[in-house]
DNA sequence: TCAGTAAGAGTCACAATGACTAGAACAGAG
DNA sequence: CTCTGTTCTAGTCATTGTGACTCTTACTGA
């Protein structure tokens, strides 16, 4: 009867790779569905809806809850609201997408119903879950061309080279470093510190920070 | 107890300028409320979830029923849930957006209870309704600049002068005809028939048309 | 026949971008 | 200490897209 509220999230984060050639691999925590229907299945963590609580803070929540993250970026994706996308009774999700810093991920405990998988190589997931993570990372890809959101996956401050990396390893392209230094430089968002990082191994690259007075994206009137 | 689902449309048209000189001006349909909360306040069409159907078909289908409007575009907007944006008991809105072809919108009865306003001079609606349409006419003109949708305004054939207008009064700028003409064919997506608008006062303009094959927006895994 | 207006084709300068070159600055090997 | 490999960083060059602008063509109505 009448028509179940739920909301969930899908999370991007930069996770380490095995294979130490990779700079990384962009990865979405599942959590095991311990109840039918899809019992055993990994699923996007969520629950349903509470009614003294606006949509995004539920989504936080929950999100904190199952895996134990903060996200530094938060955004709707979309209400998915199919007459069938679950077997039991009719169910809309209004589903979120997040990024959580790599520091944070790395220490993210795993556990027996909360794993990480890399964002293109899932299993079959519960309900219309393998979708919903297509069309979120359509839009994480998108957006990161046209906004700032990269950001979100470092730290306060940052080296070009690394920024690079997260766009290379989320677009899944390789970028000229040279080009990548200019477009971001032209930014006024972006602001370089005169502190570099010394230890590497080369030439140490100076450390940049984003304008914190400017926001990650426009959404609009939204904000 | 629990959380009501409703399903709201902002429905935009070009309808006609008293003042001759004006093209056109972008428009919204809106109905007069007859109960509680904000009676007698205009509001967006739209109301509660049918278990039975998906929402962008209940959308429409509400859409159609209130203004005997069928949409050329449709899309989700937003699902807006903020706990205080009604003031009886905690309503979740999905919103979507349509687009309404011009010589529909003429023909579109208006009565004491459904009426076209102009799209940037609304009065005060009820709930969070102006908010909500503020969110749809920036998102309606930025998609305007990267997709095809102006077509949706027009009918299966158009002048470029047309679809040029449809620009100018979206997106209130005004535009150079041989810059647009230009822009607008090098996209394989618009095809030049071989037939003219003849009777004007001027050098007759040659007809377009979209190919139908060539979707409006790219909206990724969605489609 | 002329004036006014819009259609449609073309030119020019400027900004953004991809591909590429080259010097500077580091660590570690020899 | 010197050499080598790597990366940071600053440049150049060619191509492309775009805004501003000019000019010719084609029509109607005075």
């Amino acid at each position: 009867m009448g028509i179940d509220l739920a909301v969930s999230t899908v999370i991007f984060a930069i996770r380490p790779a095995s294979d130490p050639a990779e700079r990384g691999i962009l990865s979405i925590p599942l959590v095991r569905r311990t109840r039918e229907p899809f019992a055993g299945r990994w699923s996007l963590p969520g629950g349903a809806a509470d009614e003294a609580e606006g949509l995004a803070d539920t989504a936080a929540r929950k999100l904190y809850e199952t895996t134990q993250l903060a996200p530094a970026y938060l955004e709707q994706l979309y209400a998915f609201g199919d007459t069938d996308r679950s077997w039991s009774g009719r169910v809309v999700s209004v589903v979120y997408w997040a990024l959580v810093r790599a520091e944070l991920a790395e220490q993210a405990a795993e556990g027996e119903n909360v794993r990480w998988f890399p964002a293109d190589e899932l299993p079959e997931l519960a309900f219309d879950h393998n979708r919903i993570v297509e069309y979120a990372l359509w839009r994480l890809r998108n957006k990161l061309e046209y906004s700032r959101i990269a950001q979100a996956f470092l730290g306060e401050t940052f080296t070009l080279t690394q920024l690079r990396h997260v766009h290379e390893i989320v677009r899944q392209v390789s970028l000229d470093p040279a080009n990548f230094r200019r477009q971001i430089e032209s930014s006024p968002a972006v602001v370089a510190t005169d502190e570099v990082v010394s230890g590497g191994r080369h030439r140490p690259p100076r450390l940049y920070r984003y304008d914190t007075t400017v926001q990650l994206a426009d959404n609009g009137p939204l904000g």
